[in-house]
DNA sequence: AGGCAAATATACCGATTGTTATATGCTATG
DNA sequence: CATAGCATATAACAATCGGTATATTTGCCT
């Protein structure tokens, strides 16, 4: 039996009210009631516009991840320096939005789904590649403008600037301090000014 | 009705058997016949030694801790220098152990209950800080032994570190790429090679 | 206004959830 | 060998799970 969704606008409704649980209570932890809530819909239409939980939870990832991209976007094509750029993912991260509502769904995903959802899994393992490949290739641009040192080796500084930055959510959301965060992303930009050139 | 737990062997296979399931599967997505296939007990057993659920959970918690802390202990004992106990965490770490049999049960712990699980929340978040205060203890023993360099902000490195640990577990169980974690672990040894003194 | 299509709500399904009450089995002591 | 005590298994519980079939409402076109 063939599934086709019935109203965009209504499958939008339920994409965003439904990404901040999943992001909080994980995928095990969101029950079909709590989605009714959630949307002030019923179950009938919400399965009426997905094919099941697990769509929407698939849905939900994929907005979550593109609502913290959007953020970061804005404030990485303001800076005029590669340097800049790259910085501006600290200040995205910093700036308390991805602690606030549910911590970060790469994550989140990647710890809830790798060893019990492997489309899950994949996406948020695909998500931090691309969050890695685009410091890198950041990296690589700032070396071709003379704004990082030429012997840097892009993929090892980015991995270290992935890392830094998913610890620091961990850390900082785990122990409701804020203040770790601050720290831990301070030491990642002076990872990033110690490969400067002058 | 007070709850008195009958036998205490019963009650540490019940951990034994569990721990690793809720490693895997979180609190959420573990259920009780998951429990009875993994222990070959059956429910009236294990609610005759646990008082609920939620116990076995914070006793699995506990236990997957200790198990990592005794796997530490034995390498940063064996250690002869601080620089050499702290690189004995990513060596513990790097030994594969960890990332093999779920994770690491802090980051599990920590990114599945902080919205949910007030009390787990509270054990990852202390776990997480008491592995920052080993490494802060080592590092300034460390400068007091001349090893480290004096101006050396313990705090920043050791947040730094366990980010660095962390942040490696993350994106190498989520891209299940082992090369992920031995080149973020190397940029932690770097880190620390750095504020040695020579 | 009447009717049609589309979307939502209601009602129900079997299965599974966590938990409890009761029954069975084992072991050691008299 | 009986029996008491303890630990396990069995069986049942209401509640909730994800999902579906059906009824009801909504909005648009004539």
């Amino acid at each position: 039996m063939k599934f086709v969704p019935r109203s965009e606008t209504t499958r939008n409704l339920i994409i965003e009210a439904t990404a901040e649980l999943f992001n909080k209570k994980g995928y095990a932890g969101t029950s079909i009631a709590d989605m009714e809530k959630a949307t002030k819909l019923t179950k009938g239409s919400i399965y009426g516009n997905f094919e099941n939980k697990e769509q929407v939870a698939l849905a939900a990832f994929d907005y979550n991840l593109e609502a913290i991209r959007k953020k970061i976007r804005t404030v990485v094509d303001a800076a005029p320096s590669y340097k800049g750029k790259i910085l501006a993912y600290l200040d995205a991260y910093n700036n308390g939005h991805v602690v606030n509502s549910g911590g970060c769904p790469l994550q989140n995903t990647a710890v809830e789904a790798d060893d019990t959802h492997e489309e899950l899994r994949k996406r948020a393992a695909d998500g931090l590649l691309a969050f890695k490949g685009s410091i890198v290739e950041l990296i690589n641009k700032g070396i071709g403008a003379r704004e990082f040192r030429e012997d840097v080796n892009a993929e090892i500084a980015a991995l270290t600037f992935v890392a830094l930055v998913e610890g620091a959510i961990l850390i900082s959301r785990a122990t409701k301090d804020r203040s770790a965060l601050k720290t831990i992303l301070e030491s990642a930009r002076k990872n990033i000014e110690e490969i400067c050139i002058r």
